[in-house]
DNA sequence: AAAAACAGCTTGTATATACAAGATAAAAAT
DNA sequence: ATTTTTATCTTGTATATACAAGCTGTTTTT
């Protein structure tokens, strides 16, 4: 069995999950059973139970004593709160990403919300700014800070239409492990609401992201800012 | 080995949640190795990681490759957007709950956000709202609907100091599975800005959420509106 | 003294197997 | 015809084992 290339698991887990998001097993069906994608995979029910927990995890299967695991309803919503990014969580709708604040390099600001250490403040952050429209709408706008350590040529990287998240999978090999949100409900103040494109006195969506990879001291932070009038944030767990 | 009673990998997640939770091992420290863990317990090391596998779901620890797992800073916000429940997500602050309405059986709303199966519908639902305090300030108010199924004299359960979660699993053995959240910023109405003590403009956080359980055709739905002014929403995933 | 190799810990992935227990439909008993 | 039993699916829990691979400190080499 081949270890380093790819985990098995995941390979079973990504290909289930294509089956789903392409419509192959819609809402309701029941997906093989252990013992059939054991068979399909060559492989043993812990590495299949492994990839339908992923699954179950993320929201796209429910699993059922005696019976099977049964795929979930699609996302409607904007399911940035799961650990994904916003380019998977918003579905089927039109994500369009406006860099509003190409990245650059900079110090952490004076006043940053969290604690960092002594690796990161060392190194710097680098910056960016993007507003998203989900089918034209501004939706979203996100501030981002990333500590700038083994991130070579970042700031030469396109982010417009990729997700963050593709760009740091596919260019660094990092990935999101696990994260931590807080939540408020705020009215926007007049440079967000402009950009927004609603009235002063709109209440919005504001988060605090702190995301952590699976390198060391690598850590993303943004500062989400949300329009919920036409679309709201969904979350499943 | 025991089957029925409480599975073995239940126990030492819970065992190890308790010391976490009573500070025994604080923000920082190792756990035990999985080896360790499965001398103590007698077991072996599929088991063990199906446990701390748990911890890392709701946020409790991080693991780390070659080193070993840690244990997570604690919970300062208010942690609804878990799995956990209001009770066991507000940490040290001070939780007191007050009934509004008292759990009635009732017909389903005619504008019911959610859809509804036969068996729910039929049998009609309990209805009851709370307003949660947190150190003496309001800061949730809460409309449920749990389907009428299955939960023989509900409506003479207290719910005032216990969570909904606590009652259901202690008298019907119901648990909460899964679920499902959608989160808008709104501006309350007036019944809900006076409340939670506020002006009308003050922006708050409207979540509905429905919750599927262990009980077949047994959902709970619930429409919580939320002051961040004090305190923020929290997740960990 | 600095660098490289090693040993011994840790978690990650995987195989093989077993029995418990829920779901369901066919077969047998009433 | 209805109920009960049984067989056979399914997932849930668990044991035992193995090697890969990350981390850390010690030992050896340079």
């Amino acid at each position: 069995m081949l270890k380093k290339e790819f985990p098995l698991y995941k390979k079973v887990f990504d290909d289930l999950k294509l089956l789903i998001d392409s419509g192959k097993y819609q809402k309701g069906a029941l997906l093989p059973s252990e013992n059939e994608l054991c068979k399909t995979y060559k492989t043993t029910r812990v590495t299949i139970r492994q990839a339908l927990s992923g699954l179950m995890t993320i929201g796209y299967i429910t699993r059922h004593h005696g019976k099977g695991s049964i795929v979930s309803e699609p996302k409607n919503g904007l399911g940035i709160l799961s650990i994904s990014g916003v380019t998977e969580g918003v579905g089927n709708q039109t994500l369009t990403t406006l860099i509003l604040q190409k990245p650059v390099k900079q110090k952490w600001p004076a006043d940053f919300s969290y604690e960092l250490n002594e690796e990161e403040l060392s190194h710097g952050c680098i910056f960016f700014t993007r507003l998203r429209h989900i089918n034209d709408i501004p939706v979203l706008y996100e501030e981002t800070y990333i500590g700038n350590i083994n991130l070579p040529r970042f700031t030469s990287k396109k982010l417009d239409n990729a997700s963050l998240f593709k760009v740091l999978k596919t260019f660094y090999d990092i990935e999101v492990k696990e994260g931590e949100q807080k939540i408020w409900a705020i009215h926007g103040d007049k440079k967000i609401s402009s950009l927004l494109n609603i009235k002063i006195s709109h209440p919005i969506v504001h988060m605090k992201r702190r995301l952590q990879t699976n390198i060391k001291d690598v850590n993303i932070f943004s500062s989400v800012y949300c329009n919920t009038a036409e679309y709201f944030l969904q979350d499943y767990f």
